[in-house]
RNA sequence: GGUCUCGUGGUGGAAUAGGUAGACACAGCAGACUUAAAAUCUGCCGCCGGUUUACGGCGUGACGGUUCGAGUCCGUCCGAGACCA
């Protein structure tokens, strides 16, 4: 990887590459670590996980599918354990409100990162039990607390659901009940990501308990276990309303409970109904369109006039309050994995939880490991290992264990930038570099990585590692590059170095090389990946037509934010193309030095990238100056606003003009020789190699990467006399030529002069004429 | 289901601020050069008419709207993608 990088002529400083495993710098991490602990951003607790009973491993919830282990097949648990949490939540309103500030990020990411972190405003009540109950530890539960953002449909309520793992359910549960136990099972058994739970059937248990509504104590609502609701959002229990929310009304079709809708159209009347289709379309602020009804004291309100009232009564009433609540859950770090960095912790039966002593650290990985020990114990290497985990507590030096949990590999990531700009010594340049003025990266990064290192630069900031708390001051997702897929006969992947294309002449069919006569079918582009076999090495496309022809392939088509098709007719375009424009440096060189241009003034190269055309230059040195001048103007925006492809099409426009171009005169001579200087200045950046290689057949001085960028003439541009579009209503039929400094009186007067636009009008007289000066003339008739 | 983004030739894509749609390239076709091929050069290349020339009609997913003028703005629908549920 490094050595291709080193071959495509990137500008990296390697002086400061890093690596993640290197203990220098997960070292620090750890270091970082008990700061943060330190500082109350990282804390133990006990939290629900999905758990690989096989494996033995916690597992995400992207690596469950269909409520089993992605490698074990195990059905996953849901399962209690005492787990790191990085408290990210703390930052919830500071990384959303700061979005607004990263001015040069996609939108797009930041409305991602904005729905990730998901701040809901909304009522918390409570729902009285008719008979309170006694709890797990015997404490009396007198009702259920719950969260709502739709408070304007309190009178549509149907039922109360709670999460399996709800104080209410558990006390349930320890007077044994077969039916409940299965059903709290079954619950453990979805896992615990919202995707697994949104598609899971909707079930529930019925636990004959009810609870009074908190707008009429004499209306009784039934109180049901719910596989939908999560413990770990809001209060672990909802009131439902199946008119206006489709979780619910699919729970309420399936057991049988009452759906009144409260909320309607206003166009719609009273007898408004609901069939399978819950009716949400008033959450947000607006939904002024709606207005309740069967809603007693609230008719005719708007729903968000409601929700305000509502919260304003419950307030006053002292049983309610308004909370803002986040979907942004805390960053559970622990991973039973050995490919991570260690945990700094020492766990002391009589210290309890200990931090690794400062002169210890690093924390290193052990090399003597075994992946697949012989007694088939899955798991976590590190706590296998016979000697590692066994060490003397720092603070009373008995007999203790390390922490055998190492961090989830994001973290790693998540200060790399910081690592990188204060270079190898640690000191004084972070503030130089940093923030980092244009990060890169795929979109797939924008909530994870993305989000992980903001947070991370907060709580660096926190703990004095960094003085700034926004890291990437401006973000571009670049696209992937991606390549046909081929499959033979019997359906297997072929790899392009496989197949070609037949002459059109015999079939213009995907062959097998090997095999022509199988004709291999040909499937849609996608990222390049190993297992559908459509990569492209890189050496070979460079050994064969050289890194710059690389490059520029991959500038020229597609704009960088979308994905790149690779394509065997693309990269030998673009290769035709180098070759073009070193054929045209070498005679353009070589018409400099005839002899018939000998007497030309002495020009070194550094005053020609300057060269201002003479007065009396001929018509076609007019013409190639101002095309030149405008694709300076141009190509310094499109690098600008990182907009390649439309460089990369101004670079091949000036580049066909000086092809054509045949030098008459000793200025044309000059100005063909100048303007090859400058185009090799303009693409140089895209393709070095070969600038370098044409500067010096031009007779550069020293590099182009070191010489001036250039600045576009714009008087050049100025043309005497311009040619307007004219269209009559609105539909282009014919130009004139008008002077560029004629004022709208002039132009009317010629525009109606104009033989083409008399035929054209037939008689007729315009209505209105109307004048974009510079733009376009439109006759209205 | 909701939110957002995007739909332009055979293909990738241009089109600043509502002002000449299709720049630039790939593929294709025809020709020149060549013993031949490659390379190179020249011409054509949105669709439909037309005396194949001058020109005319249509055309940016579909249908409407605003405007002197819409790929661009607004509405509805269809399709694709992303995120959320």
């Amino acid at each position: 990887m490094r050595a291709q990088l080193k071959r495509l002529g990137l500008s990296i400083d390697w002086s400061r590459e890093l690596a993640t495993c290197d203990p220098a710098y997960y070292g620090t991490e750890q270091a970082m670590f008990l700061d943060f602990w330190a500082a109350g951003l990282a804390e133990r607790r006990e939290a629900l996980v999905n758990w690989d009973p096989i494996d033995k491993t916690v597992l995400a919830n992207e690596q469950v599918i269909d409520g089993k282990g992605w490698r074990s097949g195990a059905l996953v648990e849901q399962k209690k354990l005492t787990q790191w949490f990085l408290r990210i939540t703390d930052y919830a309103e500071d990384l959303l409100t700061s979005l607004d500030d990263l001015k040069d990020w996609p939108d797009k990411v930041r409305l991602m990162q904005k729905n990730w972190i998901g701040k809901s405003s909304g009522l918390h009540c409570r729902f009285d039990l008719t008979e309170p109950i006694r709890g797990e530890n015997g404490n009396l539960i007198e009702g259920i607390d719950i969260f709502t953002t739709r408070a304007d449909t309190l009178y549509g309520a149907s039922f109360c659901a709670i999460a399996a793992e709800h104080p209410l359910a558990k006390a349930l549960a320890k007077d044994k009940n077969k039916p409940l136990d299965k059903f709290l099972a079954d619950c453990a058994a979805l896992g615990t990501s919202e995707t697994a739970i949104e598609k899971a059937d909707k079930l529930g248990f019925d636990t004959k308990l009810f609870v009074r509504h908190p707008l009429d104590k004499d209306w009784h609502l039934p109180v049901y276990i719910a596989n939908f609701v999560l413990m770990g959002y809001g209060t672990g229990a909802i009131f439902a309303c199946p008119a206006h929310d489709q979780r619910d009304l699919d729970f309420a079709r399936k057991y049988d409970l009452p759906v009144l809708p409260v909320v309607r159209p206003k166009e719609c009347g009273d007898d408004f109904t609901i069939e399978n289709t819950a009716y949400t379309s008033s959450g947000g602020e607006t939904g002024n369109s709606d207005i309740l009804f069967n809603a007693r004291d609230l008719n005719g309100l708007t729903p968000a006039k409601a929700r305000t009232k509502l919260h304003k009564w419950f307030e006053s009433e002292g049983c309610g309050h308004t909370q803002t609540l986040y979907r942004l859950r805390d960053w559970g770090i622990s991973r039973q994995r050995y490919w991570g960095c260690p945990i700094p912790i020492i766990h002391c039966d009589e210290c309890g939880t200990v931090g690794v002593p400062r002169e210890d650290l690093p924390v290193i990985l052990p090399d003597d490991i075994s992946f697949t020990p012989k007694d088939q114990q899955a798991g976590n290497p590190l706590d296998h290992h016979p000697t590692w985990k066994y060490v003397a507590c720092p603070q009373c030096g008995k007999e203790a264990r390390r922490e055998t949990d190492t961090f989830d590999t994001f973290i790693d990531s998540s200060w790399y930038y910081a690592r990188f700009a204060s270079g190898a010594d640690d000191q004084g340049e972070q503030s130089y570099w940093l923030p980092i003025d244009q990060y890169i990266g795929g979109v797939e990064h924008a909530i994870l990585h993305l989000l992980y290192s903001r947070f991370f630069a907060r709580a660096m900031h926190k703990t004095h590692h960094l003085d700034l708390v926004e890291p990437f001051r401006g973000l571009f997702t670049q696209g992937m590059v991606c390549h046909e897929t081929y499959r033979d006969s019997k359906g297997g992947w072929v790899s392009p170095q496989e197949v070609q294309k037949q002459d059109a002449k015999q079939s213009g069919k995907m062959v097998l090389i090997a095999d022509p006569t199988q004709v291999i079918k040909v499937g849609a582009s996608e990222k390049m990946s190993k297992s559908k076999r459509n990569t492209i090495d890189p050496d070979d496309i460079i050994t064969r037509y050289g890194a710059d022809t690389a490059r520029w392939f991959m500038l020229s088509d597609s704009p960088p934010e979308r994905d790149v098709q690779w394509t065997q007719e693309g990269v030998e375009g673009a290769w035709r193309f180098v070759q073009r424009l070193w054929r045209l440096m070498k005679t353009a060189s070589a018409n400099y030095s005839r002899p018939a241009t000998q007497n030309a003034p002495p020009q070194n190269v550094a005053s020609l990238m300057t060269y201002r055309l003479s007065a009396d230059a001929s018509e076609q040195a007019r013409t190639l100056y101002r095309l030149a001048h405008t694709a300076i103007i141009d190509i310094t925006a499109d690098l600008e606003a990182l907009a390649f492809n439309r460089a990369v099409a101004r670079v091949h426009s000036l580049t066909n003009a000086l092809v054509d171009f045949k030098p008459q005169n000793e200025e044309d001579t000059i100005l063909h020789y100048a303007a090859c200087l400058w185009l090799t200045r303009l693409f140089a950046p895209m393709m070095p190699h070969l600038a370098e290689s044409c500067w010096q057949v031009l007779g550069g001085e020293g590099l182009v990467v070191e010489a001036a960028w250039l600045s576009g003439d714009t008087k050049a541009l100025e043309a005497a006399e311009i040619m307007l579009p004219v269209q009559i209503n609105g539909k282009k039929r014919t130009e004139i030529c008008v002077a560029a400094d004629a004022d709208n009186a002039i132009i009317e007067a010629q525009v109606l002069q104009d033989k083409k636009v008399e035929a054209l009008l037939n008689g007729q007289t315009p209505k209105k004429i109307i004048i974009v000066s510079g733009r376009i003339i439109n006759l209205v008739v």
